[in-house]
DNA sequence: ACCTGAACACCGTTCAAGT
DNA sequence: ACCTGAACACCGTTCAAGT
Protein backbone atom coordinates (compact mmCIF):
# COMPACT_ATOMS: atom_id res chain seq x y z
CA UNK A 1 0.00 0.00 0.00
CA UNK A 2 3.51 1.93 0.19
CA UNK A 3 4.29 2.17 -3.48
CA UNK A 4 1.78 2.83 -5.66
CA UNK A 5 1.95 2.15 -9.39
CA UNK A 6 -1.25 3.29 -10.54
CA UNK A 7 -0.09 2.60 -14.43
CA UNK A 8 -0.82 6.45 -14.45
CA UNK A 9 -0.60 7.76 -18.25
CA UNK A 10 -1.46 10.76 -20.31
CA UNK A 11 -4.44 9.82 -21.62
CA UNK A 12 -5.95 8.64 -18.33
CA UNK A 13 -4.94 11.32 -16.31
CA UNK A 14 -6.49 14.22 -19.12
CA UNK A 15 -9.83 11.56 -19.56
CA UNK A 16 -10.59 11.63 -15.57
CA UNK A 17 -9.84 15.13 -15.62
CA UNK A 18 -12.83 15.54 -18.32
CA UNK A 19 -14.91 13.85 -15.90
CA UNK A 20 -13.87 16.16 -13.46
CA UNK A 21 -14.89 18.84 -15.69
CA UNK A 22 -17.85 17.51 -16.60
CA UNK A 23 -19.35 17.10 -12.86
CA UNK A 24 -17.88 20.05 -11.10
CA UNK A 25 -17.06 22.25 -14.11
CA UNK A 26 -13.48 23.74 -15.00
CA UNK A 27 -12.95 25.60 -11.66
CA UNK A 28 -13.88 22.08 -10.04
CA UNK A 29 -10.48 20.81 -11.20
CA UNK A 30 -7.65 20.64 -9.18
CA UNK A 31 -4.23 19.11 -9.53
CA UNK A 32 -5.41 17.27 -5.76
CA UNK A 33 -8.78 16.15 -6.58
CA UNK A 34 -7.25 14.77 -10.15
CA UNK A 35 -5.13 12.95 -7.78
CA UNK A 36 -7.56 11.59 -5.45
CA UNK A 37 -9.69 10.53 -8.58
CA UNK A 38 -6.88 8.81 -10.26
CA UNK A 39 -5.90 7.73 -7.00
CA UNK A 40 -2.48 9.14 -7.02
CA UNK A 41 -0.73 11.53 -4.90
CA UNK A 42 -1.32 15.12 -6.92
CA UNK A 43 2.48 15.73 -7.56
CA UNK A 44 2.42 11.93 -9.46
CA UNK A 45 0.84 14.29 -12.05
CA UNK A 46 3.31 16.46 -12.53
CA UNK A 47 5.56 13.10 -13.60
CA UNK A 48 3.24 13.23 -16.68
CA UNK A 49 3.07 16.87 -17.35
CA UNK A 50 6.33 18.45 -16.35
CA UNK A 51 5.04 22.15 -16.78
CA UNK A 52 1.76 21.69 -14.52
CA UNK A 53 -1.41 22.97 -14.70
CA UNK A 54 -0.86 24.81 -17.53
CA UNK A 55 0.41 21.80 -20.04
CA UNK A 56 -2.45 19.56 -18.99
CA UNK A 57 -4.83 21.97 -20.30
CA UNK A 58 -3.39 22.38 -23.57
CA UNK A 59 -3.59 18.51 -23.62
CA UNK A 60 -7.06 18.52 -22.79
CA UNK A 61 -7.97 20.97 -25.93
CA UNK A 62 -5.82 19.05 -27.95
CA UNK A 63 -7.65 16.01 -26.87
CA UNK A 64 -11.34 17.47 -27.14
CA UNK A 65 -10.15 19.17 -30.60
CA UNK A 66 -8.78 15.57 -32.00
CA UNK A 67 -9.83 12.35 -31.27
CA UNK A 68 -7.67 9.92 -30.15
CA UNK A 69 -5.70 8.23 -27.73
CA UNK A 70 -2.14 10.55 -29.50
CA UNK A 71 -3.29 14.16 -29.56
CA UNK A 72 -2.61 14.78 -26.18
CA UNK A 73 1.19 13.49 -26.97
CA UNK A 74 1.55 16.41 -28.62
CA UNK A 75 2.91 18.49 -25.85
CA UNK A 76 5.39 15.90 -24.80
CA UNK A 77 8.61 16.72 -27.32
CA UNK A 78 10.00 13.06 -26.69
CA UNK A 79 7.01 10.99 -27.89
CA UNK A 80 6.55 12.63 -31.34
CA UNK A 81 6.57 8.78 -32.93
CA UNK A 82 2.92 8.29 -31.85
CA UNK A 83 1.83 11.41 -34.05
CA UNK A 84 -0.08 8.85 -36.69
CA UNK A 85 -1.91 7.59 -33.74
CA UNK A 86 -4.11 9.92 -33.79
CA UNK A 87 -5.81 8.28 -36.64
CA UNK A 88 -7.61 5.98 -34.33
CA UNK A 89 -11.16 6.22 -33.07
CA UNK A 90 -12.08 8.61 -35.98
CA UNK A 91 -15.68 10.31 -35.72
CA UNK A 92 -17.00 10.08 -39.29
CA UNK A 93 -16.04 13.64 -40.82
CA UNK A 94 -14.50 15.18 -44.30
CA UNK A 95 -12.70 11.84 -45.05
CA UNK A 96 -16.13 10.24 -46.05
CA UNK A 97 -16.28 9.23 -49.68
CA UNK A 98 -19.58 11.82 -51.45
CA UNK A 99 -20.12 15.33 -52.91
CA UNK A 100 -18.18 17.72 -51.44
CA UNK A 101 -21.08 19.24 -49.57
CA UNK A 102 -21.94 16.01 -47.93
CA UNK A 103 -18.29 15.66 -46.75
CA UNK A 104 -18.20 19.28 -45.48
CA UNK A 105 -21.89 18.96 -43.46
CA UNK A 106 -20.73 15.05 -42.13
CA UNK A 107 -17.34 16.89 -40.80
CA UNK A 108 -19.39 20.09 -39.27
CA UNK A 109 -21.63 17.83 -37.01
CA UNK A 110 -19.04 15.37 -36.17
CA UNK A 111 -16.55 18.92 -35.18
CA UNK A 112 -20.20 19.99 -33.61
CA UNK A 113 -20.96 16.52 -31.55
CA UNK A 114 -17.63 16.46 -29.83
CA UNK A 115 -17.42 20.06 -28.80
CA UNK A 116 -20.69 19.12 -27.38
CA UNK A 117 -19.30 16.18 -25.76
CA UNK A 118 -17.07 18.40 -24.51
CA UNK A 119 -18.91 21.47 -23.46
CA UNK A 120 -17.43 21.93 -19.60
CA UNK A 121 -13.79 22.24 -21.41
CA UNK A 122 -14.90 25.31 -24.05
CA UNK A 123 -13.31 27.79 -22.28
CA UNK A 124 -10.17 26.10 -22.51
CA UNK A 125 -10.43 26.90 -26.51
CA UNK A 126 -10.89 30.26 -26.60
CA UNK A 127 -7.09 30.72 -26.08
CA UNK A 128 -5.49 27.37 -27.29
CA UNK A 129 -5.49 25.74 -30.60
CA UNK A 130 -3.36 23.09 -30.39
CA UNK A 131 -1.68 21.94 -33.65
CA UNK A 132 -2.37 17.99 -33.81
CA UNK A 133 -1.63 15.90 -37.06
CA UNK A 134 -5.55 15.33 -36.85
CA UNK A 135 -6.45 18.76 -36.94
CA UNK A 136 -4.22 19.69 -40.11
CA UNK A 137 -5.39 16.79 -41.85
CA UNK A 138 -9.17 17.68 -41.03
CA UNK A 139 -8.40 21.80 -41.94
CA UNK A 140 -6.69 19.89 -45.23
CA UNK A 141 -10.11 17.64 -46.19
CA UNK A 142 -12.04 20.94 -45.47
CA UNK A 143 -10.32 23.23 -47.99
CA UNK A 144 -9.90 20.02 -50.42
CA UNK A 145 -13.75 20.19 -50.55
CA UNK A 146 -13.76 23.50 -50.68
CA UNK A 147 -11.87 23.39 -54.17
CA UNK A 148 -13.90 21.42 -55.45
CA UNK A 149 -16.87 23.27 -54.57
CA UNK A 150 -15.07 25.90 -56.87
CA UNK A 151 -13.34 28.09 -54.71
CA UNK A 152 -10.20 29.08 -55.64
CA UNK A 153 -6.94 31.40 -54.05
CA UNK A 154 -7.68 32.77 -50.68
CA UNK A 155 -11.26 32.11 -50.70
CA UNK A 156 -10.63 28.69 -49.94
CA UNK A 157 -8.66 29.91 -46.53
CA UNK A 158 -11.76 32.56 -45.72
CA UNK A 159 -14.61 30.00 -46.21
CA UNK A 160 -12.57 27.44 -44.19
CA UNK A 161 -12.24 29.99 -41.54
CA UNK A 162 -16.41 30.79 -41.66
CA UNK A 163 -16.95 27.19 -41.07
CA UNK A 164 -14.79 26.66 -38.51
CA UNK A 165 -15.94 30.21 -36.90
CA UNK A 166 -19.30 29.09 -37.23
CA UNK A 167 -19.24 25.74 -36.07
CA UNK A 168 -17.18 26.43 -32.70
CA UNK A 169 -19.59 29.80 -32.53
CA UNK A 170 -22.93 27.42 -32.39
CA UNK A 171 -21.60 25.10 -29.48
CA UNK A 172 -20.53 28.07 -27.42
CA UNK A 173 -24.11 29.68 -28.30
CA UNK A 174 -26.31 27.13 -27.82
CA UNK A 175 -23.77 26.18 -23.96
CA UNK A 176 -24.36 29.56 -22.96
CA UNK A 177 -27.72 29.91 -23.28
CA UNK A 178 -28.84 26.53 -22.83
CA UNK A 179 -29.86 27.23 -18.78
CA UNK A 180 -32.47 29.56 -19.83
CA UNK A 181 -35.86 28.98 -19.30
CA UNK A 182 -36.78 29.43 -22.91
CA UNK A 183 -33.74 27.62 -24.39
CA UNK A 184 -34.13 25.32 -27.58
CA UNK A 185 -34.53 21.72 -26.59
CA UNK A 186 -31.88 19.27 -27.95
CA UNK A 187 -33.83 18.73 -31.29
CA UNK A 188 -34.38 22.67 -32.25
CA UNK A 189 -30.76 23.04 -31.39
CA UNK A 190 -29.89 20.37 -33.68
CA UNK A 191 -32.28 21.60 -36.03
CA UNK A 192 -30.87 25.76 -35.69
CA UNK A 193 -26.76 24.59 -36.52
CA UNK A 194 -28.14 22.68 -39.44
CA UNK A 195 -29.87 25.74 -40.51
CA UNK A 196 -27.02 28.16 -40.10
CA UNK A 197 -24.59 25.77 -41.44
CA UNK A 198 -26.72 24.91 -44.96
CA UNK A 199 -27.24 29.16 -44.84
CA UNK A 200 -22.96 29.77 -44.98
CA UNK A 201 -22.60 26.78 -47.15
CA UNK A 202 -25.02 27.86 -49.56
CA UNK A 203 -23.49 31.85 -49.26
CA UNK A 204 -19.58 30.68 -49.40
CA UNK A 205 -20.15 28.60 -53.08
CA UNK B 1 -4.04 56.88 6.20
CA UNK B 2 -6.32 53.57 8.18
CA UNK B 3 -9.39 54.62 6.86
CA UNK B 4 -9.73 54.46 3.06
CA UNK B 5 -12.67 55.63 1.22
CA UNK B 6 -11.53 54.72 -1.60
CA UNK B 7 -15.47 55.79 -3.47
CA UNK B 8 -15.37 52.13 -4.86
CA UNK B 9 -17.84 51.02 -7.44
CA UNK B 10 -19.36 48.23 -9.51
CA UNK B 11 -17.94 49.76 -12.53
CA UNK B 12 -14.57 50.74 -11.04
CA UNK B 13 -14.22 47.04 -9.77
CA UNK B 14 -14.97 46.06 -13.07
CA UNK B 15 -12.78 48.53 -14.95
CA UNK B 16 -9.50 47.40 -13.07
CA UNK B 17 -10.73 43.58 -13.82
CA UNK B 18 -10.52 43.87 -16.94
CA UNK B 19 -7.61 45.89 -17.02
CA UNK B 20 -5.69 43.04 -15.00
CA UNK B 21 -7.36 40.41 -17.66
CA UNK B 22 -5.88 42.07 -20.52
CA UNK B 23 -2.51 42.29 -18.97
CA UNK B 24 -1.89 39.28 -17.32
CA UNK B 25 -4.85 37.17 -18.58
CA UNK B 26 -7.80 35.81 -17.06
CA UNK B 27 -5.56 33.19 -14.40
CA UNK B 28 -3.99 36.64 -13.15
CA UNK B 29 -7.18 38.20 -11.86
CA UNK B 30 -7.26 37.33 -8.17
CA UNK B 31 -9.20 39.00 -5.66
CA UNK B 32 -6.09 40.14 -3.67
CA UNK B 33 -4.38 41.92 -6.56
CA UNK B 34 -7.83 43.23 -7.74
CA UNK B 35 -7.26 44.80 -4.47
CA UNK B 36 -3.87 46.01 -5.12
CA UNK B 37 -4.78 47.79 -8.17
CA UNK B 38 -8.04 49.19 -6.36
CA UNK B 39 -5.37 50.11 -3.77
CA UNK B 40 -7.82 48.77 -1.66
CA UNK B 41 -7.84 46.02 0.99
CA UNK B 42 -9.42 42.69 -1.16
CA UNK B 43 -12.12 41.66 1.60
CA UNK B 44 -13.50 45.39 0.45
CA UNK B 45 -14.24 44.17 -2.97
CA UNK B 46 -16.99 41.28 -1.26
CA UNK B 47 -18.90 44.42 -0.03
CA UNK B 48 -19.62 45.35 -3.68
CA UNK B 49 -19.25 42.02 -4.80
CA UNK B 50 -21.20 39.75 -1.79
CA UNK B 51 -21.09 36.49 -3.70
CA UNK B 52 -17.65 36.46 -4.57
CA UNK B 53 -15.62 36.29 -7.66
CA UNK B 54 -18.78 33.89 -9.51
CA UNK B 55 -20.74 37.21 -9.36
CA UNK B 56 -17.56 39.33 -10.61
CA UNK B 57 -17.06 37.21 -13.06
CA UNK B 58 -20.76 37.75 -14.22
CA UNK B 59 -20.70 41.19 -14.21
CA UNK B 60 -17.54 41.26 -16.01
CA UNK B 61 -19.26 39.80 -18.51
CA UNK B 62 -22.26 41.76 -18.46
CA UNK B 63 -19.88 44.40 -19.09
CA UNK B 64 -18.14 42.97 -22.35
CA UNK B 65 -21.32 41.78 -24.04
CA UNK B 66 -23.20 45.33 -23.02
CA UNK B 67 -21.46 48.28 -23.18
CA UNK B 68 -22.45 51.47 -20.87
CA UNK B 69 -22.01 51.41 -16.95
CA UNK B 70 -25.06 50.30 -15.54
CA UNK B 71 -24.43 47.12 -17.29
CA UNK B 72 -22.65 45.27 -14.52
CA UNK B 73 -25.72 45.79 -12.19
CA UNK B 74 -28.22 43.65 -13.62
CA UNK B 75 -26.81 41.16 -10.67
CA UNK B 76 -27.60 43.74 -8.29
CA UNK B 77 -31.33 42.40 -7.13
CA UNK B 78 -31.50 46.47 -5.61
CA UNK B 79 -30.66 48.69 -8.28
CA UNK B 80 -32.74 47.27 -10.89
CA UNK B 81 -34.10 50.81 -11.12
CA UNK B 82 -30.79 51.88 -13.19
CA UNK B 83 -31.15 49.65 -15.96
CA UNK B 84 -31.71 52.08 -18.30
CA UNK B 85 -28.64 53.61 -17.93
CA UNK B 86 -27.69 50.25 -20.37
CA UNK B 87 -28.05 53.19 -23.19
CA UNK B 88 -24.75 55.17 -22.57
CA UNK B 89 -21.87 55.51 -24.51
CA UNK B 90 -23.47 52.93 -26.77
CA UNK B 91 -21.31 51.70 -30.01
CA UNK B 92 -22.95 52.07 -33.59
CA UNK B 93 -24.76 49.47 -34.09
CA UNK B 94 -28.40 47.84 -35.43
CA UNK B 95 -30.46 50.87 -34.49
CA UNK B 96 -28.94 53.22 -37.26
CA UNK B 97 -31.02 54.19 -39.76
CA UNK B 98 -30.55 52.42 -43.19
CA UNK B 99 -31.49 49.55 -45.11
CA UNK B 100 -31.77 45.95 -43.05
CA UNK B 101 -28.23 44.32 -44.62
CA UNK B 102 -26.25 47.55 -43.63
CA UNK B 103 -28.23 47.86 -40.40
CA UNK B 104 -26.75 44.06 -39.38
CA UNK B 105 -23.19 44.16 -41.16
CA UNK B 106 -23.18 47.30 -38.55
CA UNK B 107 -24.24 45.74 -35.37
CA UNK B 108 -22.27 42.67 -36.70
CA UNK B 109 -19.06 45.02 -36.72
CA UNK B 110 -19.78 46.80 -33.25
CA UNK B 111 -20.01 43.25 -31.38
CA UNK B 112 -17.09 41.66 -32.89
CA UNK B 113 -14.82 44.80 -32.19
CA UNK B 114 -16.36 44.82 -28.49
CA UNK B 115 -15.51 41.26 -28.15
CA UNK B 116 -11.77 42.13 -29.55
CA UNK B 117 -11.67 44.55 -26.76
CA UNK B 118 -11.76 42.27 -24.09
CA UNK B 119 -10.57 38.89 -26.10
CA UNK B 120 -8.83 38.30 -22.55
CA UNK B 121 -12.37 37.80 -20.71
CA UNK B 122 -13.47 36.11 -23.44
CA UNK B 123 -13.37 32.51 -21.55
CA UNK B 124 -16.15 34.02 -19.41
CA UNK B 125 -18.60 34.01 -22.31
CA UNK B 126 -18.46 30.37 -22.98
CA UNK B 127 -20.58 29.55 -20.11
CA UNK B 128 -22.29 32.98 -19.51
CA UNK B 129 -24.99 34.32 -21.62
CA UNK B 130 -26.29 37.60 -19.09
CA UNK B 131 -29.57 38.95 -20.20
CA UNK B 132 -29.06 42.74 -19.77
CA UNK B 133 -31.70 45.40 -20.90
CA UNK B 134 -28.90 46.42 -23.71
CA UNK B 135 -28.34 42.55 -25.04
CA UNK B 136 -32.46 41.93 -24.70
CA UNK B 137 -33.12 45.22 -27.41
CA UNK B 138 -30.24 44.31 -29.20
CA UNK B 139 -31.07 40.74 -30.39
CA UNK B 140 -34.95 42.57 -31.21
CA UNK B 141 -33.26 45.02 -33.55
CA UNK B 142 -31.23 42.19 -34.94
CA UNK B 143 -34.62 40.01 -35.28
CA UNK B 144 -36.73 43.33 -36.72
CA UNK B 145 -34.00 43.66 -39.53
CA UNK B 146 -34.11 39.93 -40.53
CA UNK B 147 -38.05 40.15 -40.62
CA UNK B 148 -37.79 43.05 -43.15
CA UNK B 149 -35.26 40.79 -45.31
CA UNK B 150 -38.53 38.32 -45.37
CA UNK B 151 -38.07 36.09 -42.79
CA UNK B 152 -40.55 34.79 -41.52
CA UNK B 153 -41.64 31.91 -38.29
CA UNK B 154 -38.90 30.37 -36.67
CA UNK B 155 -36.93 31.27 -39.60
CA UNK B 156 -36.07 35.01 -37.94
CA UNK B 157 -34.86 33.32 -34.46
CA UNK B 158 -32.62 30.27 -36.27
CA UNK B 159 -31.24 33.07 -38.43
CA UNK B 160 -30.51 35.55 -35.69
CA UNK B 161 -29.17 32.83 -33.80
CA UNK B 162 -26.93 31.84 -36.61
CA UNK B 163 -25.21 35.55 -36.82
CA UNK B 164 -24.83 35.63 -33.14
CA UNK B 165 -23.22 32.34 -33.24
CA UNK B 166 -21.18 33.47 -35.94
CA UNK B 167 -20.00 36.45 -34.86
CA UNK B 168 -18.80 34.88 -31.47
CA UNK B 169 -17.36 31.82 -33.21
CA UNK B 170 -14.89 34.18 -35.53
CA UNK B 171 -13.91 35.96 -32.58
CA UNK B 172 -12.77 33.10 -30.39
CA UNK B 173 -11.47 31.98 -33.77
CA UNK B 174 -9.28 34.45 -34.35
CA UNK B 175 -8.16 35.16 -30.81
CA UNK B 176 -7.32 31.40 -30.62
CA UNK B 177 -4.89 31.38 -33.34
CA UNK B 178 -3.38 35.27 -33.21
CA UNK B 179 -0.14 33.60 -31.85
CA UNK B 180 0.65 31.53 -34.52
CA UNK B 181 3.58 32.38 -36.92
CA UNK B 182 0.95 31.84 -40.01
CA UNK B 183 -1.91 34.08 -38.55
CA UNK B 184 -3.41 36.52 -40.82
CA UNK B 185 -3.07 40.22 -39.65
CA UNK B 186 -5.30 42.69 -38.47
CA UNK B 187 -6.60 43.26 -42.21
CA UNK B 188 -6.62 40.19 -43.49
CA UNK B 189 -8.53 39.64 -40.22
CA UNK B 190 -10.93 41.54 -40.52
CA UNK B 191 -11.68 40.99 -44.32
CA UNK B 192 -12.04 37.17 -43.31
CA UNK B 193 -14.31 38.36 -41.06
CA UNK B 194 -16.60 40.41 -43.52
CA UNK B 195 -15.95 37.75 -45.95
CA UNK B 196 -17.90 35.36 -43.88
CA UNK B 197 -20.48 37.58 -42.96
CA UNK B 198 -21.65 38.11 -46.09
CA UNK B 199 -21.77 34.72 -46.92
CA UNK B 200 -23.86 33.88 -44.24
CA UNK B 201 -26.65 37.25 -44.45
CA UNK B 202 -26.84 35.84 -48.34
CA UNK B 203 -27.29 32.29 -47.59
CA UNK B 204 -30.09 33.18 -45.08
CA UNK B 205 -32.50 35.82 -46.75
C1' DA C 1 -22.44 52.01 4.60
C1' DC C 2 -17.88 50.95 3.66
C1' DC C 3 -13.60 49.11 4.59
C1' DT C 4 -9.87 46.51 7.52
C1' DG C 5 -7.26 42.52 9.38
C1' DA C 6 -6.85 38.08 11.14
C1' DA C 7 -8.10 33.53 10.28
C1' DC C 8 -9.26 29.01 7.69
C1' DA C 9 -9.39 25.74 4.14
C1' DC C 10 -7.66 25.05 -0.15
C1' DC C 11 -4.67 25.61 -4.09
C1' DG C 12 -0.28 25.04 -7.59
C1' DT C 13 4.28 23.90 -7.43
C1' DT C 14 9.20 22.72 -5.72
C1' DC C 15 12.16 19.62 -3.76
C1' DA C 16 14.24 15.88 -1.42
C1' DA C 17 13.33 11.29 -0.73
C1' DG C 18 11.74 6.69 -1.39
C1' DT C 19 11.42 2.27 -4.44
C1' DA D 1 11.14 5.68 -14.07
C1' DC D 2 7.49 6.60 -11.15
C1' DC D 3 5.45 8.09 -7.10
C1' DT D 4 5.32 10.06 -2.07
C1' DG D 5 5.19 13.63 1.60
C1' DA D 6 6.46 17.79 3.58
C1' DA D 7 6.92 22.49 2.64
C1' DC D 8 6.03 27.34 0.65
C1' DA D 9 3.63 31.03 -1.37
C1' DC D 10 -0.68 32.16 -2.79
C1' DC D 11 -5.62 31.91 -3.18
C1' DG D 12 -11.14 32.66 -2.11
C1' DT D 13 -13.95 33.52 1.56
C1' DT D 14 -15.89 34.20 6.51
C1' DC D 15 -16.21 36.86 10.36
C1' DA D 16 -15.66 40.18 13.88
C1' DA D 17 -14.28 44.69 14.21
C1' DG D 18 -13.46 49.39 13.18
C1' DT D 19 -15.26 54.20 11.50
Amino acid sequence: MSRNYAGLSRERIIIEALHIIAGRGLGGLSMRRLGDALEVEAMAIYHHFPLGKEQLFNAIAAYVTSPGPGAGALDDPEARESEQAAEDGEPAGASEPGPWDARITAWAEAYRARLLEFSGALSLLAHRAPRTPHSLATRALVEGALGEAGLTGPDVERAADALYSYCLGAVVHQVRHQQEEDAPDAAEADARFRYGLRALLAGLV
